[in-house]
Formats: structure tokens, sequence, C-alpha cells
DNA sequence: GCTATCAGGCTACCT
DNA sequence: ACAGGTAGCCTGATAGCG
């Protein structure tokens, strides 16, 4: 590595400093570069701050202007004094000295990496799931030589006590720099909280006398030690979307070739096989998948650090927000720019104007459903970085775009050609008005910025699936990255000190008019084909003989040029599947081509379901892409002849219990609950099961089977019946009752 | 007093 | 705190009906 392990902020009442963690296991204090700032445009005076006058060209009309530069000694005095008149004032201070100078994070490198993937199983107690009360049964885990190993409980053994001390004295020796696991919300905290019931001190997980935590930014922090978690890269990874079932290790594992020898446990074996080598075996294979699936997306996140200069705990977390601060802040400098106000301060039209529940800040994507019901093949067109794409091809650019003023809403995108500029009118339903946007000719630098990222995407691309090199792939998934959120991203963000609110609209328009334009090809070469339409996408169908992918890009390229009155590089990539079924917008299902049936949308894969339900759809959608009746599949399931299991849904708790604006919102009722009858406290992220009962809803841990309510289960089988299309059961059910 | 409908609040999902 | 867009579930208010 190039840059440190991890940097920690810490402050004393005079100034900011890092905790810089480096080489082994060195660690040492510095002073921060740069001292908290702020900018203001008014001549304002704070206590404990230092002012000093600058020229700069403001964001909102770069125009040179004079700033006041307020100096600080510490985050918290730069925290209290800033105002509505401040700007740059909400920068992550790791981030603001990265940006002001670049360099500094290279000078602490940590050399070497010494990993341990880890992962831990549990028993359950309840049915369910298993909580911080169930032992731990087996712990498997490796180092960098990759020899996996294991400690598991013995049969007769009743306490995890030993199990938990024999680990931490392997850990003590092996020391990581990096603990790698997949889901940390689940084996970080299931680890520590095990250590505590069982009187372990969880200090010996650390690399100085501070305890484990839980909580701030990252969620659970160890000294000295950077937690990776797999799982989180592969939700954020997009070219997994319609090419797995779900995110777990499992399936990932499986889609980069994980090569199965035996067979993964049903969460009832992992009970049964307690004590016994399968268990142990089955753990083991655990930290196997989860290295195959660390080796994809590693050197993704190693390469950024070293490339953005930035320490390795903040690759780790790296986030759009910062991404952008880092990759626009490096570009606002050479271009002396600074940002006078969010979004939200810069274009109060759009931001501040009043909105009725549900109304957005501007109109997004172009989304619909044309045709329901099972297709047969199916095919989907879609533009690859439809986004960042437009805004390089468009030149839009701070210094490019400006929002001349607001018309009449009329539903017509239009554009006049000038010498040196475009007008665009665009239209805006949710702002109810059409904006006159100004984009010079002359090249804008955040448009350069993301063709450049692009430009070099695509040869990274080439490159990789030429020679297979690794580093290729991730110089490649680097620059998309950079395009896509570290430039693009935050331009409608109303909070961000860089987002520039006109890209944004006229972004999403042009998405939506070269979308149309998209659908009138296929419409025009291949009728009234057309099913799911979202964003850069479309689903439609035609005849295998007629399909012909580089007629459509050539008719593509043709209106594009002829509609914008210039050359667009717009490019789309086409998939292929055996059949699709599809319910509403968003919601569908795929089959591949190698048998594989894809889940889309809240209707088909909520994780909020009941087993029932997802054990129906999936059952009635497998007979609908095979063509196979679904007689048999009702008549099993309108027995309700399940075990109590199988009835209980769940719902995440998403905010803090004094957050919800209502005590009726079922989550906070149960919630509520748990903690009267269960002792649970309600935290954010919790999960609840609970079923439905003739007197109301109830937890799934306190409820019986004789109390389900029949009624509302056969309600929510033919709810499912209606979405595959097939005839409801329950009043015949019912008369039969 | 019952049922149907709708808006509001919330979660989950898609691009 | 990257954004907007769609769908579903539940509750409580209210309208309509007998």
């Amino acid at each position: 590595m190039k840059v440190p392990l991890r940097v920690d902020e810490k402050a004393s009442s005079q100034r900011e400093y890092f905790e810089v963690w480096y080489d082994d296991d060195k660690h040492k204090t510095v002073k921060s570069p740069v001292y908290p700032y702020f900018y203001s445009k008014k001549p304002l005076e704070f206590r404990n701050s230092v002012r000093s006058e600058t020229t700069a060209k403001a964001l909102s009309d770069l125009q040179e202007t004079l700033f006041y530069r307020h100096k600080f000694r510490t985050r918290k005095e730069l925290v209290q004094a800033r105002n509505d008149d401040t700007f740059e004032d909400n920068i992550p201070f790791v981030i603001r000295n990265r940006i002001d100078v670049p360099d500094f994070f290279y000078q602490f490198k940590q050399t070497e990496l010494r990993f341990l993937f880890f992962d831990i199983e549990q028993e359950t107690t309840n049915g369910i799931f298993p909580t911080y009360d169930d032992r731990i049964t087996s712990i498997a885990w490796a180092t960098n030589d990759r020899k996996v190993k294991s400690i598991y409980l013995n049969k007769d053994r009743l306490s995890d006590k030993t199990l938990i001390e024999l680990f931490i004295e392997q850990y003590q020796k092996i020391k990581p720099h990096i603990i790698v696991v997949y889901n940390k919300d689940y084996d970080i905290p299931t680890l520590l909280r095990r250590c505590e019931k069982n009187n372990i001190s969880t200090v010996k997980l650390s690399k100085t006398k501070k305890k484990p935590y839980f909580g701030g930014k990252e969620d659970y922090h160890i000294d000295g030690t950077v937690i990776y978690d797999v799982a989180q890269s592969a939700f954020k990874d997009q070219s997994l979307n319609g090419e797995v079932e779900n995110r777990g290790l499992k399936e990932v594992s499986n889609h980069f070739g994980f090569k199965e020898k035996r067979a993964p446990l049903t969460p009832k074996q992992m009970n049964e096989y307690i004590g016994t080598k399968t268990l142990a075996r089955y753990n083991m294979d655990d930290v196997r998948r989860l290295m195959l699936v660390f080796n994809v997306y590693w050197p993704n996140i190693e390469f950024n650090a070293n490339d953005l200069g930035i320490p390795l705990n903040f690759a780790v977390e790296m986030n759009t927000s910062n991404l952008a601060l880092i990759t626009l802040g490096d570009e606002f400098k050479k271009q002396n720019i600074i940002s006078d106000g969010s979004n939200a301060q810069r274009y109060p039209e759009i931001f501040q104007r009043k909105k009725k529940t549900g109304e957005k800040n501007y109109e997004g994507a172009l989304v619909d459903i044309e045709n329901t019901g099972t297709v047969r093949p199916c095919k989907k067109a879609d533009y690859s970085s439809l986004y960042p794409t437009i805004m390089a091809e468009f030149n839009l650019s701070p210094d490019t775009t400006t929002l001349i003023t607001y018309e009449k809403y009329r539903n017509k995108f239009e554009i006049a050609e000038h010498d040196d500029y475009f007008l665009y009118a665009v239209p805006d339903k949710e702002m109810k008005k059409t904006l006159i946007i100004k984009v010079l000719k002359k090249r804008g630098f955040a448009a350069n910025l993301v063709k450049k990222n692009l430009d070099e995407r695509s040869i990274y691309k080439q490159r990789y699936k030429k020679t297979g090199n690794l580093r290729d792939k991730a110089l490649s998934s680097n620059r998309k990255v950079k395009a896509n959120g570290g430039i693009y991203g935050i331009q409608g963000s109303a909070h961000h000190p860089f987002g520039f609110a006109p890209i944004a609209v006229t972004t999403t328009a042009i998405g939506r008019e070269v979308m149309k334009i998209l659908l009138s090809v296929i419409r025009d070469f291949y009728g009234n084909v057309i099913y799911d339409v979202d964003t850069d996408g479309v689903y439609f169908t035609c005849n295998p003989k007629e399909f012909n992918k580089n007629r459509i890009r050539t008719e593509l390229a043709k209106r594009l040029e002829e509609r914008f009155h210039k050359k667009v590089n717009l490019s789309i990539d086409f998939d292929e599947y055996k059949a699709g079924y599809f319910y509403k917008a968003k919601n569908y299902v795929l089959l591949t081509l190698d048998d594989k049936i894809i889940f889309h949308g809240n209707t088909m894969k909520s994780s909020s379901k009941n087993i029932l339900s997802r054990e129906l759809i999936f059952q009635l959608a497998k007979a609908k892409l095979f063509d196979k009746p679904t007689k048999p599949i009702v008549d099993q399931f309108i027995s309700l002849d399940f075990p109590l299991k199988h009835f209980a849904m769940n719902v995440r708790m998403g905010k803090h219990l004094h957050q919800y604006k209502n005590d009726s919102i079922l989550v906070k009722r149960l919630a509520l609950i748990a903690k009267e009858e269960l002792g649970l406290t309600p935290e954010q992220g919790n999960i609840y099961h609970y079923v439905k009962t003739n007197d109301g809803y109830q937890l799934y841990q306190l409820a019986k089977k004789e109390d389900i309510d029949r009624k509302y289960y056969l309600q929510q089988i033919d709810t499912i019946l209606e979405v595959f299309n097939e005839t409801p059961q329950q009043q015949s059910l019912e008369e039969w009752l």
C-alpha cells in the first residue's frame, strides 16, 4: 500500500490531530496539515477564529468573488460557528486535508496487510434467527496463507466460552490488520456480545487498551484494525443485477465460480449438526466462499485507496458524497472555484418550494409498463452508463450550464442551436415548469472529467476482456465509479456543496428523451412488443428471425443525431432471456438462458414476505415461465397446512423509536410488544417477525398456530394468485369451509 | 353499524 | 444524506348505504 491502514480524527482543545496506523502496527499522532476552516462572502467575525481573504470564482455564477476564509482550532469550534452565510462548512476533515494536501497520506505507508477471514455459526433456539443469547457453535477462519481452520463446539458442552477463548488466542497470534466478514452486522457484534456474556474481555481484540465499540460512523470500531464487509461490495455491485437471485454469500460465491463439493446446510440441519465435523466443514466452506468473493472486490478497494490517496479505512467505507468531494474537489481547486452554498441554497425554486407529500424536487426517469403477462422470448436493450454519458456528451458542467429562466409547463423537450451555445427547454412535471437551460459549446471541466473517466473505463474494460488482467478490471471499475457517483451522482443532491441542480434536471430530461427514441425504434421495427421500461433499459419481445442488434443500433444512432442536432455517443447493450412474466412497473420475473429464475421488484421478492408467500410466488413463477399447470400448486397452498414459521412476516425498524410520527405504525407497536414481553430494546435496524392472528398482529415468538387468522392468509394467497393472473380461490373456499 | 375508498406513513425494491 | 420512481401493507378518517 502507498497509504496508511487507518486514520482516526483526534482533537485536543487547541488543535486537530490524526492518529495514523501504518507499517507494522505503528501508530502515531500527527498534527493535521490544515486547520478546520470554512468560507463566507460577508466579513463575519467568530471567536477562536483567524480570518483571511482570498478571491475565487463562486460556484453559483462563476464570477470572481472576494471570499473570507475563517480558520478554527478544532472541528468542534467550526461546527459551533457555521451558519447560513458560511460555505464548505460540512466537508469531513480527513477529506478536507486530502483535497488541500493531496500527498499528505502518502507519507504513511502500510506495507504489509495481514488479513483475517472469518465466519461464525450459531445455534438458533427460537426457530427463526439466532440472538445474542444463543451459543456460537463453530468458528472458521483463514489468514494470508488462505488455509482454513476451525474450532467447533463439543456435542456435550453447553457453553461456548472455551471455544471463543481458543479463537481469541489465535486472533492474538494473527494480529490482523483487516478483518474480512460477510455481513459485519452479524458476525462482529455476535462475537463481541458472546464475549461479554461469557465474561471474556473484548480488549483482547484491540491493538490498544481500548475496547472495541459499537456506533460512530463506521458502526463497529476495533482500534488499529479495519473491518471489511464483503457483502457491502456485493450489494453495491450493479453488474450482479439480474445475474443472481439474492446477494447472500451462497448465491454470490456460486456466481463467481465457487466449486461446491457439499450441499449447503439448511438452518434446521445447522442445529442438528452441532458438535459434528459436518457443521465445521460447512463453516469452513463459508470461509472459502468469503475468500473467493473477497478476491473479486478487494483489488478495487486497495486500488481506490492508492489512487485517491486516502487511508484504507476510508476507501472501505467510501460513499458517493465523499468520493465526489475528492474527485470534484481536486478539479474545483484547479479551477479556483469555491462553493458558495449547497444546491438548496443556490436553487431555492427547486429545493425550497412548497412540496406536497410525495412530490419530488425535480422529475426523474421514464418508467412505464406497456404490456403485461408471459412473454417468450424476452430481450432487454439498455444504454450503458446513461446519465454520466449524457453529462459528457451534452457538455453539462457548472461552467457551461446556466438556468436562464422558468416558463410555463409544456410537455415538450425543445432544442435551439446557436453559434456558441444550445438552448434547451426542459419540461419538469414535479416543478410544473419548463426550465430554459443554456449550455455553452466551450468544453466544461466537469463534463470533460466524466468523459475522461468513461473513455479510460472503456479502454481498461476492453483490455481486461482481452487479457483477463485483474489490474485492468480494477482500473475499469475505478473509472466507472468515479464517473458515476463521483461526478454525476451528487449533482441533484440538495445538501452537497458541489451539487449543481441544472445539470441533474437536464440530464434526467435528456435521459427521458433518448429512452423515448429507443422505444420508437423498437416499436417501429417490431410493433407493440414493449413490456417494462425503466430509466435506461427496456424489455421487449420479437421474432428471433427478425432480431437484429446492429439494425437497432444503426437506426438509433441516426435518430439520436437528428433529434439533438449532433452525433450523440450513446451505446446500447443487449441481454437475452428465454422468457419473462411482467406484472407491474419494476415488478417482473425472468427466465435466463441457463434456466435461472430472477425475481424483480417488491411484489416478487420482498424480504418482508412470509415463507408461504415467497414459496407460492416461486412455484407460480416457475410454472408460468416453464409453461406448466398451476392447479396442483394452488391446491397445495390453500390448505394452509404449514408450520407456524411459514406464516411469519417481518419488518425492519427503519428509524429510532421516537422518530415515528404516530403510535399506530405496525413496526412501532411490535417493537413495544417486544420490549414489554421479551425485554428486547427497540433499536433502529431490529427485525421483528410477526403473524396475523384473529386479534390483530402478534410477534411470532408469542403466537400460537391455532390463533392464526386463516381468512387473512387465504386473502394473501388470493392476492398472489391475482399477480399471476390466476383465478382467486377464496370465495369457493369459504363456502367449502 | 357496516363496507368501500382514500390519504398518510412506512418499508422494500429498481435504475 | 447521490437521486427519483413504483408497489404494497397498515391505519384512521370519511363517505355511502341500509
